[in-house]
DNA sequence: GCCGTTTTCGGCCCGACTGTTTTCAGTCG
């Protein structure tokens, strides 16, 4: 593991014990910023460490850099060990219960010995918890519903069902209020295109407050309300949580700001209002003698802190406020960039549709080109091209382009990166490819030096001209396989291949970070779909906002490239 | 625990809501 990961997952693991112990609030959020500092750095920590740099950090201190090289040293720290030998790891998991906090898992533990949600639920059910001082009937209530919530569904929701649901929402929202509704706009993590998200956060300005209020309870949807007030109404909706609130128009900028977040980002900005004695809230920039300084947009709080204005995807609290206040932000990739897909799939092998109707949906995207790029022979599952099938397919891949003009079609392949690190496709038949995409379908368990060194022969065939799901995740249902990515990153230079942002929001891989890092390293990156139906190539949304998430820039990316500048890069493999 | 500084310790983002208690602590976003 990478120290910087091994560090933060410490420091991360750490604050939590402390919150439960009841430590200093500040002491420790001051863990927890530099667990997610560390984490999200693209330096190595080791760097640091050698050169005696880690105060320069920010959040960084004597002490922690002294628990860094202690890591570094021993694998764990002192403190660490000893809070885990004290607090029993069940208290952590109650924590995540919504309505408990550190102090009431704290009050459980020392009073009634509870240190797991099953023995909390056996003694709300028996009415013991509304006899402890600072608890009462509704609380016990309120906790035995938490349970059966976190039961249901304790891992975090994939961003293209939150999408979904949210999309969902907004359309009911406006066939049943029509014109009595004037905004309504999706915040939240999924605003911040975060790949899972918690829950699903949704401003609205209206008329009536209520309505949308008596709206919300009518939602075809919705499962189980959590709470509806006037303004605010909580529900979950297909197993995720939906939160709504209603503005008036002139705050609508203040209050998307507010809930877009990050929480980290928010709290950045009001340090820096509180520099100039202002004050930032869901109502509004404020002066210091409480005057509205700016509510109604984004973009005007944002140029009232003199500041750049800071897309959704990266406000993490991170570098990027520095940046937008000394006007240095990049212009990341939009939409309007993307001008192909060099990753699909048709019935060929496992895809749904021809190769001239996914030609035709990328033509309606206002794509200048596709890339056809179906399995290779020995993924048998997905019904791989052999040699006679694949010559077949080029040969209608001819008549398309024929039929298409001026639009292109490129020949390809996704060969499958077998055990050995050998290609599964023939070498005589690469002349005849546009594109090779190398990928791994198959043996994920193996060691880290050995799934390394595969994918290293792979890239020195020199026939690859991307490399798909670098990391072969599926979101909530495989990790990545393990291997060393800077090493793949190193060789992939050498050989001009370029690392695909695989759009698939079951998959989104490289993810945002790592994607950061291989730019950083001096590569390019294929933002592709791997389509499996026409439909599917609108997915590219998802791979687009993770890499602004990645701080990407269009000149980073090869399908942003134009038809000539493209080919050229193809044939540089 | 970090940071900044009037260099040694005090402050660290802000508001709403809930439930318990009767003025506020705990939790959440």
């Amino acid at each position: 593991m990478r120290l910087n990961q091994k560090v933060a997952d410490i420091f991360s693991k750490t604050a939590q014990l402390l919150e439960i112990t009841g430590a200093n609030s500040f002491r420790v959020r001051a863990y927890e910023n530099a667990a997610r500092r560390i984490e999200s750095m693209q330096e190595d920590l080791a760097d640091f460490l050698c050169s005696d740099t880690l105060t320069s950090i920010e959040g960084i201190g004597k002490d922690l850099a002294d628990k860094i090289k202690q890591i570094y040293e021993t694998g764990t720290i002192d403190a660490y060990e000893q809070l885990k030998a004290k607090v029993p790891a069940g208290l952590i998991e109650i924590l995540k219960l919504q309505g408990i906090g550190p102090k009431k898992v704290k009050a459980l533990y020392e009073t009634l010995k509870i240190d797991s949600i099953d023995k909390l639920e056996k003694a709300a059910k028996s009415g013991r918890l509304s006899e402890l001082p600072g608890f009462g009937k509704k609380t016990q209530e309120n906790i035995l519903r938490s349970i059966e919530f976190y039961r249901q569904s304790s891992t975090r929701h994939l961003l293209g069902e939150a999408i979904e649901v949210a999309m969902a929402f907004k359309d009911y929202l406006r066939e049943a209020l029509g014109k009595r509704i004037k905004k309504i706009e999706v915040a939240g993590s999924v605003r911040r295109f975060k790949e899972t998200v918690h829950d699903i956060d949704i401003l609205v300005v209206a008329r009536s407050g209520k309505e949308v209020m008596q709206a919300c309870r009518d939602f075809p949807l919705n499962e189980a309300v959590l709470g509806i007030g006037d303004k605010k109404a909580s529900f979950i909706a297909n197993g995720i949580q939906i939160d709504v609130r209603v503005f008036p128009e002139n705050e609508f900028g203040s209050a998307l700001l507010y809930f877009t977040g990050s929480k980290e980002h928010n709290i950045k900005l009001r340090q820096l209002c509180q520099e100039k004695n202002w004050k930032l809230n869901e109502y509004g920039l404020f002066d210091a003698d409480g005057k509205v300084i700016a509510s109604k947009t984004e973009e005007e709080i944002y140029d009232k802190l003199s500041m750049q204005f800071i897309a959704p995807e990266i406000r993490e609290g991170l570098d990027e406020i520095n940046l937008a206040l000394k006007n240095a932000l990049p212009t990341f990739i939009d939409m309007e960039d993307i001008k192909g897909d060099l990753h699909m799939h048709t019935f060929y092998s496992d895809g749904v549709n021809s190769i001239e109707e996914m030609a035709h949906a990328g033509i309606n995207l206002g794509y200048s080109y596709i890339a056809i790029t179906d399995h290779s022979a020995s993924l048998k599952v997905a019904n791989g091209l052999d040699r006679k099938r694949l010559l077949q397919q080029i040969d209608e891949v001819r008549r398309v382009n024929e039929k298409l003009k001026p639009f292109r079609v490129f020949t390809g392949i996704e060969a499958d990166i077998l055990p050995d690190g050998s290609l599964d496709v023939e070498e005589d038949l690469i002349p005849y490819l546009d594109v090779v995409i190398g990928a791994v379908h198959t043996a994920f368990k193996m060691t880290k030096s050995e799934m390394t060194k595969r994918i290293l022969k792979a890239i020195k065939t020199g026939h690859i001209n991307i490399l798909a799901h670098p990391k072969g995740r599926l979101l909530n249902v495989r990790d990545a396989y393990d291997v060393d990515l800077d090493e793949v990153f190193r060789a992939a230079i050498d050989y001009n291949v370029a690392m695909e942002i695989n759009s698939s929001p079951k998959r989104l891989d490289l993810n945002a970070e790592d994607a950061r890092r291989a730019v950083k390293a001096g590569l390019k990156i294929a933002i592709d779909t791997d389509s499996h139906s026409s439909a599917q190539l609108k997915q590219v949304l998802f791979g687009v906002h993770t890499a602004r998430r990645g701080w990407i820039e269009a000149k980073d990316v090869i399908n942003c490239m134009d038809l000539t500048d493209l080919e050229e890069f193809l044939k540089r493999r």
